[in-house]
DNA sequence: TAGCCAAACCTGTATGCTCCTGTCTAGTCT
DNA sequence: AGACTAGACAGGAGCATACAGGTTTGGCTA
């Protein structure tokens, strides 16, 4: 996780700014401060300081707005931060760790609230705590199929990353929808995957982006431990 | 050095409208309060407070006259509301009415995941299907007490609303956060006025609203049949 | 009492300013 | 050549202010 000494000012520059974020210093939503404020601050180029910003959200610890500002969205225990809502772990320094299941080819198969079907690129993830091995959450993304996908088949994701392998390719969300209810009873193969008792109720989120064309790009249901997880929002 | 934000204000102002106008605060037909009104009630521009309406009025959620105001042009089945995340009922059409369980004075008796406690105005409500009489909601309502509200405990709230209510005192909200996430399992009494099994897992909503200075306006939660409501969201 | 008008609201529109991010260019240092 | 600096310029967000035009209302007048 940590790194040992990084040699460029932009890099070492991110990393402070990372730690202060991971620390709780800043927390999510908190903005940081101007880019002006930090060349003063570090005595160093706006250039400079903007690389280091790039690097941060990059790593999706910070979100910058044009004529706004920028802000964070990872708090330690904030799993994932998009527009409006943000999914976090209701206890702190939880350890986790992340297995790809299968990345495949295949129709569509989820159960979608909006017309979607076709061809799929699918990729399910489980995430699990590394002290126990119990399963946290199950993922099931699903994005229209397209021949450049066929390398991703055996080669895996840009980086273990779904969401740069798309970027790299040009899908890009700019819009979405969302939903979220109670999914009263875990089926058995899921229950066996994540480790838990069959009949557990789950909090399932579905994410739906498109493009600037309003095409989608990406769907994901998400399966997650209710006593881990839970939405947070502020407006 | 700079002002904390979490997004542009005018997306913060319009989604906080949203959220009155979708949990039926503002009925359909009603008027918004003037430009002047908002921007003293946020305390922006007016400019920021025009796109706002702007926002809204693309949504088609209101409609704005030259001389006269804005006024709601929405109607739908959707019953309570975050912001950005709309409690929606899976099935529309179904009629239901509200019976308020108690309006008392007593400590803080709810868990709140930010620091609140001290005397409160407790509202708790019922909401439950006319054909059946079976329960689709309870909500409680925390409101930090004032001495005004003595004569509510005697003479009931402003035409049954308490945001009417607090409206009326001064007492509107600026900001806010929200939670959501399951509650796996509903305790006796809350599973006996709601007319369901007591193992029942339940959609668990918190809301905390904020006046300008800050300061808590009202803590809300909200246990909903997860058969009838799920969150949804556009982004 | 009927009619009219002005004041007081309201929305629509425009301008000038500040501060922010986005982008580009040219030069310096190692 | 790569990392960094120092500018300049655009465009977005927001604030403050002014002014034009629509709507309502109440008071004044005939």
């Amino acid at each position: 996780m940590t790194k040992p000494a990084a040699q460029s000012k932009s890099e070492r520059i991110a990393s402070l700014l990372e730690a202060e974020i991971r620390s709780g210093q800043l927390q999510d939503g908190s903005a940081l401060s101007s880019e002006n404020c930090l060349v003063s601050r570090f005595a160093v180029s706006r250039t400079t300081v903007r690389k280091s910003l790039g690097i941060l959200a990059e790593k999706g610890l910070i979100r910058t707005k044009m004529g706004i500002g920028s802000f964070v969205t990872y708090a330690g225990n904030v799993i994932d931060s998009g527009p409006g809502w943000s999914l976090a772990l209701s206890s702190a320094g939880i350890r986790m760790e992340t297995r790809i299941l299968r990345i495949a080819r295949l129709g569509m198969d989820l159960e979608v609230p909006v017309p979607l079907a076709g061809e799929m690129l699918a990729v399910d993830r489980l995430r699990f705590r590394t002290e126990t091995g119990r399963g946290m959450s199950l993922e099931r993304a699903r994005v229209p199929w397209r021949a450049e996908f066929a390398a991703l088949l055996e080669d895996g994701l840009d980086g273990g990353s779904l969401n740069r392998t798309l970027a790299a390719r040009g899908l890009v969300p700019a819009s979405g929808e969302e939903w979220a209810n109670v999914l009263p009873s875990l089926g058995a193969e899921d229950a066996a995957l994540l480790g838990l008792p069959e009949a557990t109720p789950m909090l399932r989120l579905r994410r739906l982006t498109r493009d600037t064309a309003g095409q989608p790009v990406e769907f994901v249901e998400s399966l997650l431990d209710p006593e881990l997880f839970g939405l947070h929002m502020r407006f």
